[in-house]
DNA sequence: GATGAATGAGATTTCATTCAT
DNA sequence: TATGAATGAAATCTCATTCAT
């Protein structure tokens, strides 16, 4: 018994080694400059293994993607707990995702480019799959909190909990994106700081009732 | 001083043909897929012409999403001439993305590309500063929009109309993103033209005066 | 000693085994784009132990067309056996090797294989070297039915029986493949079936006695 | 005018270059373990000028196979000039095809790669077509010796010249196949020479009348 | 005997870009 | 201006075989 299962925990390091080498090199390079010789190299390994681990490079980055977006359901759940009011939590979860693009901006940036590939819902067993599946979790979190917000009386009743959910997250992403890709900053004159402010102001007056 | 003259006009005339070969080509492949060979033969040039007339592949692809930046910027003027109130403007604007969106979705998509390039604010003399330079018209147009609506009234006084702007496009780019690309239809059993909607009602709802 | 026959009787059960999934593989695959990973699926077996009972990829193939020269030998005794004259023989032996090539494609296919491998007699204990004394005896039988047609008048007595053997084997084989292979009857508009009638036609004559 | 023509014969000259470079490799090492590395490298030109010259490695082998059918083409046209009687043109032919084999094995060895190609007619464009192209022309060669033989009755007239001529063509290639790859001699103890007497004396015998 | 992870050496192919003419 | 051959640098992926356990 002993066999196996120290087999399979010595499997599952050696996909974490090969994965923390991909992070370090997708990371610095970006997904399309990033090379699975790298990945290879980076990770002491052979390229060959590389393969049998993951499918394809495609697969390599999913497989980032998704550990990045399981912490960014993570810094919601948090958010979550830490909030009562459902409109509350709607903030802290928006803020949260903030938070998250500047403290790992590396994740967002390869989730970003996840969101940019065109979306088969990914073949099962991959980790496109997984990743749609993490980001369907996180959706259903913002939905709870609106429909926690709708309960309490914080958010308008009219509002569809899960439509809702998808703008605020498509919103924020889009926002986020413009914000740390096209440096705003520098092209428009403002800060960024205070934009978000007035994006946070925007979605919220948005949700209340009167 | 006529033959200077046709000179110029021929130049232009064979950076159309390119721009148009281009435009066939990264349409139907996309901008990472498309090659050079395909769109010089496409035009029926040779592939070192290409290279006269345009610096690169990069510059090229970043010569349609300015002309489809440039239809959208007409799209914006057109939503804001015909509407008086200031907030009615900006929703009107909202749609005309939408609309652009649907009926031009291959300028949508090279756009998009557009977005998700780690933004240097382009070299002088590129196409991607005459991007910006659009994408930044275009957020003035809906910035006017705003201090329209301030101004009489349909729009919140304490909004920054810049940030406001910048705001909103980018939050719309994001949620048409999400609907054309990630198959959220299939994912979430949600009716996307339902789900624009909602987005509509938050946006306008977080606009608007108490 | 009980023990070390049941030990001798499974080992020769796990070769058969693995050469069974080999076929499968082989057969569907072509030997070339067959791989080993493949084989040992199918075997459920670990691919390490495929190297255990065979040197590597090309024996296990050899043991393959081993197997068909075998069943090829079966047939050839059979005509051999069924025929009193000797030019009768040679016919049935002729046709059997059509009906095999018809019956038993795969097989056939992996003996054109082997017979277009750079022929080393094969190191001793290879199964390169099994087949090479497989279609030996193969050519015998074709060589003793020569011999039966001297005998017998059938057949012109100054031919040297072994040479007129390996050039019927080497003749019918070359016919068979090209017909198999090269889509005569496409390319030149040529019934198959009438095709064989003249090689049969042409061969009996060349041996008959006048 | 001159240009263009100079350009084509450059681009001819380069095209045979890169053939003479590619008969080199795929002569010593077989088609199969060469490399379009080693090709490209032994014409001293980049790896990517290969594959704007020939379409893929096969297309390659297919064209030195092709100038290896037209070297055997003449040698065909030459045996049915220097013979009056069909038979024995017939017979010259299948020696030309012998002395061929022994001068140019190489040749030989790739075409017989070629034949043992599963026999896709060879889409257009290719080399694969004109070496089928190539090949019918010899067949049509042997062919006109047949028709030949039964004007000048040294034929038997019941034979159908085109079927005659493949199924001569496949048992000659047969033949020499098995002696140049499988070392009979060895095996047999026969002596090659003698043999091909004896297969000719065969064929010679089922052709002419009684 | 048996396992299966690991290796490592390519193989084929693609293209953006340049440059001699 | 215009051509298009030439470059060259990768990039992804495949497998036969080995070897530690």
């Amino acid at each position: 018994m002993g066999v196996a299962e120290r087999r399979l925990r010595e499997k599952e390091q050696r996909r974490m080694t090969i994965l923390d080498a991909a992070e370090k090199v997708f990371f610095e390079k970006g997904v399309d400059r990033a090379t699975m010789d790298a990945v290879a190299e980076t990770a002491e390994l052979s390229k060959g293994l590389l393969y049998f681990y993951f499918r394809n490079k495609e697969d390599l980055a999913h497989a980032i993607a998704h550990r990045g977006l399981r912490v960014l359901g993570q810094f919601f759940e948090k958010a979550l707990r830490e909030h009562e009011k459902g409109i509350d939590q709607v903030v802290a979860i928006g803020r949260a995702y903030m938070r998250f693009a500047r403290e790992y901006p590396d994740y967002f940036n390869i989730m970003s480019w996840f969101e940019a590939q065109p979306g088969d819902c990914g073949s099962p067993g991959t980790y496109a799959e997984a990743c749609n599946a993490q980001g369907s979790e996180c959706i259903g979190l913002v939905a709870q909190a609106v429909r926690n917000g709708i309960a309490d009386g914080t958010i308008r009743p009219e509002l569809d909990p899960l439509e809702t959910a998808i703008t605020l997250w498509a919103q924020t992403h889009g926002l986020i994106h413009i914000i740390s890709y096209k440096e705003v900053q520098v092209r428009h004159e403002v800060d960024a700081a205070h934009l978000v402010e007035t994006a946070f102001d925007l979605m919220k007056a948005g949700l209340e009732p009167r």
